[in-house]
RNA sequence: GGACCUAUAGCUCAGUUGGCUAGAGCGCCACGUUGACAUCGUGGAGGUCACUGGUUCAAGUCCAGUUAGGUCCACCA
């Protein structure tokens, strides 16, 4: 590979041989495992309370210890870490605060299956202890994995402060929010019908199920109506079911009151031939629908949701007849024992026997699945906690209407409100063993259970009567006062009503009482939380709450440290949350209500929802379409720099962004876009499908969810070419400051004056302060996608390819030079601060070459540059240096070029050909041209040959015009007279086609009355310049005559 | 069934409160390696703004409907 390097001078530095030559691209992966390492050495990402600063914290979106990120996890990073770089350089102490989520069913599902396939081995066979250590081993290889890929991005987070769902700190805000919630009655066990996965044996939230169509049947039966003696009367209700196992748990058969096919056998009795069991015949309008099938249907409380509605409605007998691992229990007479699946069959045979068999159709039948074990779910009646939502919902409502809580876009409000306004109760336990164990004990005590409704009391007697059990303990003999603090860590409550089980709720960091708890025969609730629950403390609790006494342990420092908890007290509440969709209900509405119940206040103020990712074709992304891009791939081929960056420029408000994958030619590179076809490509014939590469004509396999590619073949990797959009800026950055350094030579600090400035210094300085105004307010706003734009177009659009040309001239020239210099540095310093949040790694690179070649810097005061541009001052906006009289000045001066270089291109004159020009235009305006005369040559290799109101055409000349200006460049013995004037006529049409239309709008009386002032006016001086200009070409066209 | 989003150049997208002679990057065509950059420069071609109505002096932009795609929620005996 030819790299060609420049050298390039350093005057005041002669040790300076590592950086005496610059490669001409930026090469990412040094300057990458260089600064992460130097900015942790530093201390950079750190943040501790202090008074002097305004806090900024943001907390990071938990990633799940399952796995390795994926790009969403790196849009949300770079995201997060683009702001908190902002913040920190506005002089924010901004708070990053890094780590993972225990992630509970999705981790515990991840060990077991690996544990299962590489061993043979189920978490029954090894026991519980053993279980949780093989998952904290899988943990703290993944925690390291992810924060290492955090890294990697760039984020800066403060690392002394990661923390872990289940790390001491998480669990004793776990354990705080539980008991505070217990002890108010606001978690309470009820029986409920779950989503039951029968494979992992626990109930899945519904989030975690989905619902796919499966091949099945759809069998209609009857049920013989008996008298009440329980003798046939010889009619029977037909009803259709495609789980005619669930005949075993039957309570009812259900009709729509209205239904008159059925009116006279309401309130009657049929039989279930299988058992010999007699149920009623009800009415519900809300179950039945006289429409569908017969009319009539059964009812099964205890295995179908809406027949567990109408059971609750009815006061129907919920009858379970199922064991946990999916087989029929007891209930199920001469069918316990058998799993589900052969139970049906077994019925199905059975009434056919008995003769109550009606039929059968083959039918798709949606049912749901576990998203964890990909099992068929059950519903399935059973024991659970629970968290009473409808105040706590309410708060969290609250919370958004009064704009305490701000969510960007506003749209996402809807989702967020619409999902609290249910109130439904939360499900909170799981049955698993990784997570935070539900910190209750239960035992069955000898005392008459409370009646309903006298919680309070029932709370009193029952904690004395734990109390008296307490001192009853004779072999740890309590003193009175141990007794009691031991009950103010205690909460009492019962179980389902009508038990005479009663409930112990222990608060964090009493281990002697939960060992005198199960000294006394008190067992502790086998089930672990919902991971939400601990990630709904998140905010919080990685701040150290309930602990108000001491600041939270950091990494490598376990003890925790001060007389008062101050980091809670000056993060909190934290500043923005960034996440996707998705998780608006699962989490982020959670984290409000728990911040307002524990915190008294919110939890952050506002929330960006980003866009998600899908493929070119519009899918999600996932391993099993094959159409996932691995962002540390990402980083190795374009640097983080360049990923980000266009990342970035994805992120606004829109709901998802497209990035069309291509698979990347093991051979030469060139990228194959990924289509429809290659994600579905199955082995033929026993041969691994491959694509042939357009550019090399070389054959590769590919990654793919149907196949895996033969040993030792050649595996394309999945890319995607908008990264080069990222990597370009990153080089054209690199080379424009390269070039700079190149012409530092004798660079003097020192202060200018407006006065001594060039046309092309004001112009630059001018639109260098608009766009550091525009990046923040679009950064204010969460436009990340235009904060982006803006900042390159800025950086290439005017700074590399007006400005830079401009001022070479002048650093060639020695008098000139100085000032030059130094506007050039100034330029590149807040150019730098301005990319950083966006491309930390390459503006710390350069602004390091910057700070060897010039450590002074500024125009009209100079200082000492930082020593990091990370912790650099955010660009301050300096309204005065913006110029719009200048900037259309200037555009006038572009548009001239512009047009010299349109004839150069139209008649295929070398850009190295000398050309004169010759202006038609007022003294004014020839008066400024002759001011920049200079940059014709400089930037057109054009003489300005004369300029004024006498000025006339010159024989054989290719012409322009501009409104206020006519333009003539003498072109002897290659202008063609007639298409010179043809190529005229086409441009007076165009003109006058603009025309019609604006003095069409001028004509209507409607228009000019109705329209705002400024409008009319626009339009007006709109129509001046066409008039003008169309003049300027007609006098052209006669001219050609 | 309910809600939300999207539809603008071959591709990916901008287009702020309606004022448009509709833009950018990539790709394409032509020319070009003069000491920052070929990951580049200069110039160019390329669009009935999905469709149908409506509101308005004015609609890519607002409203209603249609079509196509996406996402979430609910439901499917």
């Amino acid at each position: 590979m030819n790299r060609r390097t420049t050298r390039f001078f350093f005057s005041h530095n002669e040790n300076r041989s590592r950086m005496s030559e610059l490669p001409k691209t930026y090469e990412p992966t040094s300057a990458q495992a260089r600064w992460i390492q130097h900015w942790e050495s530093k201390g950079y990402c750190n943040a501790d309370p202090n008074p002097d600063r305004a806090p900024h914290t943001i907390m990071i979106p938990l990633p799940n210890v399952t796995g390795a990120l994926h790009m969403g996890h790196c849009l949300n990073g770079t995201i997060q870490d683009l702001l908190t770089r902002w913040r920190r350089m506005q002089g924010c102490e901004a708070l990053w605060m890094p780590g993972t989520d225990h992630a509970g069913i999705a981790t515990q599902a991840v060990v077991e299956r690996r544990m299962l396939e590489e061993e043979g081995l189920t978490r029954h066979d090894i026991g519980r202890d053993a279980l949780v250590e093989r998952i904290w081993a899988w943990k703290d290889q993944y925690e390291g994995r992810i924060l290492n890929q955090l890294k990697q991005i760039g984020a800066s987070c403060d690392w002394r402060r990661v923390r872990f769902t289940l790390d001491d700190v998480c669990s004793s805000a776990v354990r705080r929010t539980f008991f505070k919630m217990f002890r108010d009655g606001l978690i309470y066990r009820g029986k409920r019908l779950v989503n039951w996965d029968t494979h992992l044996q626990t109930a899945v939230a519904d989030d975690e199920v989905f619902s796919e169509d499966v091949d099945g049947h759809f069998w209609t039966f009857n049920y013989p109506v008996v008298d009440d003696d329980g003798s046939a009367t010889g009619q029977v209700i037909r009803f259709s079911t495609t789980r005619p196992e669930t005949m075993l748990g039957d309570s009812a058969v259900c009709v729509h009151p209205t239904d008159e096919r059925y009116t006279d056998l309401i309130g009657k009795q049929v039989l279930i031939p299988v058992n010999g069991r007699r149920i009623p015949i009800i009415a519900d309008a809300l179950l039945a629908d006289k429409e569908l099938g017969t009319g009539a249907v059964k009812v099964t409380p205890a295995h179908d949701p809406n027949d567990y509605a109408c059971g609750l409605r009815n006061g129907l007998e919920m009858i379970n007849i199922l064991n946990s691992d999916g087989t029929i229990n007891e209930e199920g007479g001469e069918f316990a024992g058998m799993d589900r699946k052969d139970a049906r069959r077994a019925i199905v045979s059975k009434m056919e026997e008995l003769g109550h068999y009606e039929g059968v159709e083959d039918r798709k039948i949606p049912v749901k699945h576990s998203d964890r074990s990909k099992t068929e779910i059950e519903p399935y009646l059973s024991d659970q906690w629970f968290v009473k939502m409808d105040t706590l919902a309410q708060s969290a409502m609250d919370a958004v209407d009064d704009k305490r809580v701000r969510i960007f876009p506003q749209r996402y409000t809807k989702t967020y409100m619409d999902w609290l306004g249910e109130k439904r109760d939360w499900c909170i336990s799981r049955q698993l063993w990784w997570g935070h164990r539900i910190p209750v004990w239960g035992r069955t005590l000898p005392v008459e259970p409370p009646p309903d409704g006298e919680y309070q009391d029932a709370t009193e007697l029952i904690a004395d009567q734990v109390a008296e059990l307490l001192r009853e303990d004779q072999e740890n003999s309590l003193t009175e006062a141990e007794v009691n603090e031991a009950i103010s860590a205690l909460a009492v409550g019962t179980g389902v009503p009508g038990e005479t089980r009663f409930l112990v709720c222990v608060d964090g960091g009493h281990e002697e009482i939960e060992a005198k708890l199960n000294y006394l025969g008190f067992e502790q609730d086998p089930d672990v939380l919902d991971t939400w629950f601990s990630s709904a403390l998140w905010p919080h609790a990685t701040l150290g709450w309930p602990d108000l006494q001491h600041n939270p342990p950091l990494v490598g420092d376990p003890a925790p440290s001060g007389e008062k908890n101050e980091v809670l007290d000056y993060f909190y509440p934290g500043s923005v949350l960034v996440t996707s969709r998705d998780i608006i209900t699962l989490w982020v509405a959670r984290m409000v209500l728990t911040g307002l119940y524990n915190m008294g206040d919110v939890p952050f103020k506002h929330v960006y929802i980003h866009p998600k990712i899908l493929d070119g074709l519009g899918q999600t992304m996932s391993k099993s379409k094959g159409n996932g891009v691995d962002p540390l791939e990402l980083i190795d081929k374009y640097g983080t720099d360049a990923v980000r960056f266009t990342i970035s420029s994805l992120a606004g408000e829109t709901q998802d962004v497209r990035l069309p994958v291509g698979y990347e030619c093991p051979h030469c590179e060139a990228v194959t876009a990924q289509t429809k076809k290659h994600q579905d490509m199955k082995p033929m014939g026993g041969d691994t499908p491959s694509i042939k590469c357009a550019k090399c004509k070389k054959s590769f396999q590919f990654p793919s969810p149907w196949f895996t590619p033969d040993e030792g073949a050649a595996v394309a990797r999945i890319v995607s070419e908008r990264f080069d959009y990222g990597r370009n800026f990153c080089n054209k950055l690199w080379n424009a400051s390269r070039f700079a350094f190149m012409n530092l030579e004798g660079y003097t600090p020192g202060t200018v004056s407006m006065d001594d400035l060039q046309m092309e210094d004001r112009w630059v300085l001018s639109r260098l302060a608009t766009t550091a105004r525009e990046v923040t307010t679009q950064l204010e706003r969460y436009h990340f996608d235009q904060a982006t734009r803006t900042v390159r177009e800025f950086t290439w659009n005017e700074f590399c390819d007006w400005y830079l040309e401009m001022v070479k001239p002048r650093l060639r020239d020695e008098a000139m030079r100085p000032l030059a210099q130094r506007v050039l540095v100034y330029v590149i310093d807040n150019l730098l601060r301005l990319l950083h949040p966006f491309a930390p790694f390459i503006t710390e690179e350069l602004w390091h070459m910057l700070n060897q070649l010039a450590t002074v810097r500024g125009l009209f005061e100079t200082s000492e540059a930082s020593e990091s541009v990370m912790v650099a001052p955010w660009p301050e906006v300096s309204e005065q240096l913006v110029d719009a009289e200048l900037e259309s000045r200037f555009e006038r001066l572009q548009q001239i070029i512009v047009a010299v270089r349109n004839v150069r291109a139209l008649y295929k004159i070398s850009p190295k050909e000398p050309l004169k020009l010759f202006m038609r235009c007022s003294p004014e305006v020839a008066a400024q041209m002759q001011a920049v005369a200079d940059q014709f040559d400089n930037l057109s290799k054009t003489m300005l040959a004369a300029a004024g109101l006498e000025v006339d055409r010159p024989g054989a000349s290719a012409n322009f015009s501009m409104g206020d200006a006519d333009g003539y460049i003498p072109l002897e013995g290659l202008i063609d007279t007639a298409a010179e004037r043809e190529r005229q006529e086409k441009k007076k049409q165009e003109l006058i086609g603009h025309i019609t239309g604006a003095e069409k709008k001028l004509g209507n009386e409607n228009f000019v009355s109705k329209a705002p002032e400024n409008v009319v006016n626009d339009v007006r001086e709109t129509l001046a310049g066409l008039k003008a200009q169309l003049e300027s070409v007609e006098r052209i066209i006669e001219e050609l005559s």
